[in-house]
RNA sequence: GGCGACGUAGCCAAGUGGUAAGGCAGGGGUCUGCAAAACCCCGAUUCCCCGGUUCGAAUCCGGGCGUCGCCUCCA
């Protein structure tokens, strides 16, 4: 039975879409003013692991991704670059949608663009001001806190306790330091769109709830983002949907999932601080395999404090997994379970796999049943199983569908289709000086064949050469 | 100051009432010409500290200490 967290409850509930069998979800996705970071891709990640196994539980998942391509310092970045906003706009979520589907990332049902739903945006709008919920002041909009009853309730704050922390620079036109921008009336320099309020552009938070009520209308079973985002952003767009368009027994979100933050040297990673680690040099360097399973090592919720050496730690663990996939790839299928305790390892693994996912999205607890698995597999392989080979194989194709696990084979890493002419030469040549006897050469052949940057592994059924995994 | 989360072996990390998964690193073996890979064995009488509840707590409650996030743009 899957159970999700719930920010705005604070709990784990059994998982239940308002229509059965189809599960909507909405997801926070960049600004793309520069470049994308770690940190930008576990939501990403972690989403795709979400809806891979709703899917896998049966339901039809619609997900939609939203990228704001207009906001301050995207007018601001390109004003300093002498390029058009959504031309710098498109240019960085291109490399990131880049980086995603390197990652594995299954393409979003819908991406969808904030300057592409003006009409949503506009509309959400006009209905806040004829029910009151928002009010025109010096060229802008701005939402009416104050007429909301359960402003804070999914950040668990409370006005009061809000005011007394102001550190919003005060601003003349609105009526509650609280209120926040609807629509920011036109500037000279800046992009703007025509509305009945005025000229100008989407304030940060309408376009979240514009989108998600475009394509999923005034429900959405789960809603996601970073932990960073519940204030004021989910907060905010919490309120505008629920005045614009729901009765106030409506929430309009089944589950708020908020994943954690990526840290470096224990602060949250942020462009603005600059001390994030470039995505597309890490997948560059590590691979997207071992990127996208560090990134599943910690549960969701958690922080994650990047270390480099911690992502390459993981990585050697994984490599394990993609040997055992290289030993059973061809095996032919097993249906027979196995028993004793290493047979159940293989036997059981899909059970636990469904059940730590099941588990509000355990990665960390099924990576440990997968890691489990092939250590029961190598021991059983190694005493001749073939069921096992069979086993271990369905198990790795399980893993591959509900994690994105990457297998060797499954895309380039690097020169993966072997050696080239020069090192299958220098294999050859140390083959035969160790048939003859010579291992003096054969070692220092072996040397040579590292020095080119691959690793010779003796096998009972001769040699296996592979690519010097880093460090 | 307010709100929220967290503190488990050298490092990373599951476990949230029934007697501590898993990975990496390390030590010892088996195998190997030597390696590598793989497998086996070894590590927390203990889960930040102090009280309490309970037959029983890493898990619940109270109090400390420490860390992080949000309260401003932010995945």
């Amino acid at each position: 039975m899957l159970a999700v967290y719930d920010t705005a409850t604070g709990a784990v509930r059994p998982f239940a879409s308002r229509v059965p069998g189809h599960a909507t979800a909405y997801v926070c996705g960049i600004t793309p003013y520069a470049e994308a970071h770690l940190g930008h891709a576990r939501p990403a990640v972690v989403w795709d692991v979400i809806t891979r196994h709703l899917q896998h539980r049966g339901y039809r998942v619609t997900l939609v991704v939203n990228i704001t391509d207009v906001d301050d310092r995207l007018i601001e970045r390109a004003a300093l670059a002498g390029v058009p906003v959504a031309a710098l706009a498109e240019e960085n979520a291109a490399r990131y949608l880049a980086d995603m589907r390197r990652l594995g990332v299954l393409d979003p049902t819908y991406l969808s663009r904030a300057t592409e739903n003006l009409d949503p945006i506009v509309a959400l709008i006009e209905r806040l001001l004829a029910r009151g919920a928002a009010y025109c002041a010096g060229g802008d909009v701005y939402m009416r806190v104050r007429s909301v009853p359960d402003y804070g309730a999914l950040s668990h704050r409370k006005l009061d306790d809000l005011r007394s922390g102001v550190r919003i620079t005060p601003n003349p036109h609105k009526e509650d330091p609280l209120d926040f921008a609807l629509w920011k009336g036109e500037r000279p320099g800046e992009p703007s769109w025509p509305a009945p309020f005025g000229r100008g552009r989407p304030g940060w938070h309408i376009e979240c709830s514009a989108m998600a009520w475009r394509y999923l209308g005034s429900w959405v079973d789960l809603h996601g983002g970073g932990v960073d985002l519940v204030f004021p952003h989910h907060e905010n767009e919490r309120v505008q949907t629920r005045a614009a368009l729901d009765s106030q027994d409506t929430p309009g979100v089944g589950y708020w999932v908020h994943n954690g933050m990526v840290t470096s040297s224990g602060v949250k990673m942020s462009k603005s601080l600059g001390n994030g680690t470039a995505l597309a040099d890490l997948i560059q360097r590590h691979g997207p395999a071992a990127v996208r399973g560090y990134l599943l090592s910690v549960h969701y919720r958690s922080p994650l404090e990047f270390s480099e050496a911690g992502l390459v730690e993981f990585a050697r663990g994984l490599d394990r997994v993609g040997r055992l996939w290289e030993a059973v790839q061809d095996a032919p299928p097993a249906a027979a379970p196995l028993g004793g305790e290493l047979g159940e390892a293989l036997s059981q693994f899909p059970l636990r796999l469904d059940a730590a996912l099941d588990a509000d999205f355990n990665t960390p607890a099924a990576l440990g049943h997968l890691f489990d698995m092939v250590r029961a597999a190598n021991g059983l392989i190694a005493g001749g199983s073939q069921a096992a080979a069979g086993l271990a194989r369905r198990n790795l194709l399980l893993a591959r569908e509900a994690l994105g696990l990457v297998l060797p084979g499954d895309q380039p890493r690097g020169a993966s289709a072997g050696p080239p002419a020069p090192v299958a030469a220098l294999v050859a040549e140390r083959a035969a000086a160790r048939m003859a006897g010579d291992f003096a050469r054969a070692d220092a052949l072996r040397g040579a064949i590292q020095a080119a940057g691959w690793v010779v592994e003796d096998r009972r059924d001769g040699p296996v050469v592979r690519p010097r995994s880093e460090t």
